[in-house]
DNA sequence: GTGAAAGCGCTAACAA
DNA sequence: TTGTTAGCGCTTTCAC
């Protein structure tokens, strides 16, 4: 009588009986390692193809790699973060690699245990997009296991980084609504005290380029910025402030698409019209800032580039640990839309 | 002098040593396994905390547990499964689970790759999202590890299902729009030829119950349906086509929000205006739908609660992987917003 | 209640 | 080029 249940699965053992030859052998194939004769691969891809095998990634990674990549998303439901991934998936389509998600990252402690859960899981390399996590915590993350930081300026030597320049992309908004004939353009931004990620967010970049620009157009007299938060409600709130200010500003600069919506929302119910009462510029150029009806003029920031340089720089490190930490940063372009125009005379 | 590099991560060994028990009685207090005194699971778990222990999760799935639950999620843009995932994390939040997402599965191959990589990690358990894989596949999956399919009709006894009762969806909607005294209703559905497909698929469903609902409401002379597909281009498209119609329908029903977005954008390239030349309701209640200016109907399919009771079932399943199979279906809701309305007289 | 020892599936030294 | 062997870090018998 057969042993009830499911059937074991086939290990690099049953392959190396099957093959005749020995488990060195078999693994030697499985990481195309040197040492194994031509007919001796051939003979061995045949064990592997009729018997169906697969390795235990688990197993390996106890000696060797586990062969997987760990991307912790801060906010899935943020509609800029699926470019960043397709830009990672496919760099990594054609390699050995499987790309695994950490969810669900609201909040310090958050993206603590999804980081820790990958590093627990031999997490082969680790891209962390947009972080909001302290610099040390990420840092003890690079030192465990190679990493890239997606979204984050400030160089560390514990890992590489991938970031936009916001500063440049808060400048093209400005120069955009200056250059239609706005003024008093006021910018929402994400409330931020820390000082470290005063320096290190995009979001304080944006602010900051913000303020630049307004002054390198001549109108730092028309500084006007809200600090709210990076969600609908955000831009909401931040839009209510705005329109009831006595001077009421002709553009809104949202520090993201997602702020702009809530912008969009309280324009509608105050009766006001975009862009007839006041120009609205959003950032990430989201799918929702495409959206026909919609219209949005927005940033771009090249989403898919970043996950493709994160994937280049981590697989260098994963085949060099000791190379010194690099920083790539990838300029944004602007797609006007016609949700900003000309001021009202 | 001490060896250079990172140092070596911490073990099972060094925490029995620390705490002068055996390995076996760490392993116990880590599993909460019976066969240990009060006295030395505090001495462990002191132990445990002074060293920084985490185990390593591979090395335990080689014997056992990995702690892992693995969720595909067929195409992270759509708006509406970060709500199943809220569910799933959350009624995993103070389990020893960790969640990981299986991502960018846009085709059959792509689940495939995504599920097989799953199992070869070790995952406990696997959460199957909205599949479109063959049931052979599924069945093969839920057959190596503990399954649950949500959004896909049909029992098996490898796996157990949960999902949203579509053919009562789409009678709501349908009720809705000829409560509001529509008669020429019309449904853009996704196309779909494979038998199996026809009776798994919500999308299959939730066309079929549009043409029981109509009938039911007398209105089969009126049975409309275009094939197009699941996506914004696919609304886009469909809405053309009926507004060529000789008889224009006075109001349409998406089957999904995302396909309503295309709608949307139609008609207003149309110069038409909703829902005064025109009602439309989508299905999935997205943030999409809810934001202000759309505010667009549509059902509510309780992605939370389907979440949740996904993971209930695969728990149960870890817990006794023989059970018999079972299959939850949930009740969807309606919520009426601005884009319907009763038809121009 | 406790611990010694075997072994999960694989890789990496090392011999042959 | 090939195979033998010793672990990787953990769980699991099975004695005590």
């Amino acid at each position: 009588m057969e042993p009830q249940g499911r059937p074991r699965r086939v290990t690099i053992v049953d392959v190396a009986r099957h093959a005749q030859v020995s488990t060195t052998a078999v693994s030697k194939v499985l990481r195309n390692a040197y040492g194994a004769s031509p007919e001796m691969r051939a003979k061995v891809r045949r064990a592997i193809d009729e018997l169906g095998y697969r390795p235990n990634a688990g197993a390996r990674g106890l000696r060797g790699q586990t062969y997987t990549i760990g991307v912790m998303l801060p906010d899935i439901r943020n509609p800029f973060f699926p470019e960043i991934l397709d830009g990672v998936t496919t760099s990594l389509a054609d390699t050995e690699y499987q790309v695994l998600l950490g969810p669900g990252c609201n909040g310090e402690k958050e993206e603590a245990r999804v980081t820790e859960a990958m590093i627990d899981r031999g997490m082969d390399g680790i891209i962390l997009v947009a972080p909001i996590s302290s610099r040390g915590h990420m840092e003890s993350v690079g030192t465990a296991v190679p990493t890239v930081v997606i979204g984050r300026h400030g160089a560390s030597p514990a890992y590489d980084t991938v970031t936009d320049d916001d500063v440049e992309g808060a400048a093209l908004v400005v120069g955009h609504l200056a250059g239609l004939g706005h003024r008093r353009i006021a910018h929402i931004e994400h409330h931020e005290t820390d000082p470290t990620r005063l320096t290190e967010m995009p979001n304080a970049r944006r602010a900051d380029g913000y303020r630049r620009a307004m002054r390198n157009h001549g109108l730092e007299e028309w500084i006007d910025v809200v600090s709210t938060s990076y969600t609908q409600e955000g831009g909401y709130r931040g839009t209510k402030e705005l329109l009831a200010r006595p001077v009421r500003p002709t553009a809104v600069f949202a520090g993201a698409d997602i702020v702009a919506m809530g912008v969009l929302e309280a324009v509608a119910e105050a009766g006001l019209s975009v862009p007839g009462d006041l120009s609205v510029a959003g950032y990430d150029n989201t799918t929702f800032a495409a959206f026909g009806p919609i219209s949005l003029t927005s940033v771009d920031q090249a989403g898919r580039e970043l996950g493709r340089n994160a994937v280049r720089l981590l697989l260098e490190r994963i085949a060099e640990r000791g190379r010194p930490s690099a920083q790539v940063t990838l300029s944004p372009t602007l797609v006007p839309r016609r949700s900003t125009t000309r001021p009202a005379k």
